[in-house]
DNA sequence: GACAAGGTTCCGAAATTTGGAACTACCTTG
DNA sequence: CAAGGTAGTTCCAAATTTCGGAACCTTGTC
């Protein structure tokens, strides 16, 4: 096992859940030997990567990853036309709009645009969720063929909220509703009483896919409203599709004939 | 040479000036053969450090940089107490604001509060720039001892704009200077036509030190209205001085007596 | 089809990492 | 104040990685 490697497995014990840890937890989460995850805690520290409070001597994410995170997609052009868009449907239905991408079976949010209605922000940008419990994560899920959907989801299938799919089954039957009809809802799941709708937008040019959703209190919006929202994302969707030579039919053909 | 080290290596590659990097520029910035270059890259495209552009092939700060970013002080109290007072000044002024740290000679914007008056940023989140050159970066140069700076400035003193301390004893007598008055200001140095004024907090309890700067535009300001600036910057550091135990005090004493 | 740019793979020598154990430092508790 | 615990550091020889030159592959271009 690579030097780099063993850093890695230690810098991703961070979470907004652990946002700092100690020597300890580092050892613990890592199961490496006291002598190992000293030398790597210190190197990490040195070279920027990891901060160290001289008070708790808690360890924290450092000055070098704020840098390089601000650099991360900075000038990504699929994301900040879907941001100008969704920022424009968010001004007028009032509703929190999210843009984020998948990583495995996970999805990390990138982009929030706070919505005038007052609901809390739970979800803030570099939040790491399952993408099988978001209307956008399942909506790029939907994007895949069923063979890479397999291989991303993990062996045992993970424990989700109630109205997320509980099984793969349930989960493919899901993505193909959304293949069928273009729209991926979801309601009561990560958080109790918020709903979102979202859906997967993939640039022509480059292959990336972002999702994209929008997100509201299903006690305070009427099915209307929420009809509205939905002919608002359709009609944001059609939009940026033509903006990115967004290849949506040629997906749906490949998944529908099973090619790779 | 770790492994560590040389992923470090390429990391600080990136900046803002150079957000993306081919494999030929990774290799003409670090000197490393081919192969080394090769490896290396591969590695930290795997586990998500950096991430690569499947059309120009191009490499970019990654997923995890962007969530570890995220988390960088997400909890720092020193921080949020003086965010939340710097955003009163800069609605009270219309003026801009600034929260950086020092890293060696250079600082490293953290937050940034938009003022009400049309003045672009130029500096966002993640800038990185010469401490010499800034009214925040000398108010923290000014509360380390004289040995500690010199060991931070290069052997050879860089290049700097046109009002800034052009050798090493023009800065001290400018440290000297805010030493003295307790006040730091700039003026026509990074950027023409702007102007700041700034200092530094130090937090009693974990000893870390940011530097807090208003920013304004020269020509659009009168000499009244930055005197209401000063004033205003020197009731908030007062405030924050006493809320966060800061030694400011004992800081200066330990300098004018030369103790280490 | 030759050429160049960009990049990968191979291999033995050289350097680094590993982890157990011994050691230090600093609290806390009886 | 001794004993015990937590938090770490340092040491060392063995085991594993890394290093970089060279050969090799791939893709786009003239």
């Amino acid at each position: 096992m690579s030097a780099l490697t063993n850093a890695i497995e230690i810098l991703r014990c961070f979470s907004s859940a652990r946002p700092d840890l100690s020597f300890a937890d580092v050892m613990a989460l890592t199961g490496k030997p006291k002598s190992s995850t000293s030398r790597l805690l210190r190197s990490l520290r040195d070279c920027g990567l990891l901060e160290q409070d001289p008070h708790t001597r808690r360890y924290r994410p450092g000055l070098l990853t704020f840098e390089l995170g601000r650099l991360h997609r900075a000038h990504d052009d699929l994301i900040s036309m879907a941001e100008r868009e969704l920022r424009e449907v968010c001004a007028r239905t009032g509703h929190t709009g999210y843009i984020a991408v998948l990583d495995g079976f996970e999805q990390v949010v990138l982009r929030i645009v706070p919505g005038s209605n007052p609901l809390r922000v739970v979800n803030p940008p570099g939040q790491r969720t399952p993408a099988l419990a978001t209307s956008n994560g399942r909506a790029m899920l939907a994007r895949l063929s069923d063979d890479d959907i397999r291989a991303r989801v993990p062996t045992t299938y993970p424990k989700l909220p109630r109205n997320s799919p509980q099984n793969f089954k349930q989960l493919i039957a899901r993505l193909d509703e959304i293949r069928r009809t273009g729209v991926s809802e979801a309601a009561d799941e990560s958080i109790e009483g918020v709903g979102s709708q979202g859906f997967a937008l993939k640039s022509g040019e480059t292959g990336e896919m972002i999702g994209i959703a929008v997100s509201y209190s299903v006690q305070a919006t009427t099915a209307a409203e929420r009809a509205n929202v939905r002919r608002e994302l359709a009609a944001m969707a059609a939009k940026l599709r033509r903006l990115t030579g967004d290849p949506l039919d040629q997906d749906t053909a490949r998944i529908q004939t099973g090619t790779r």
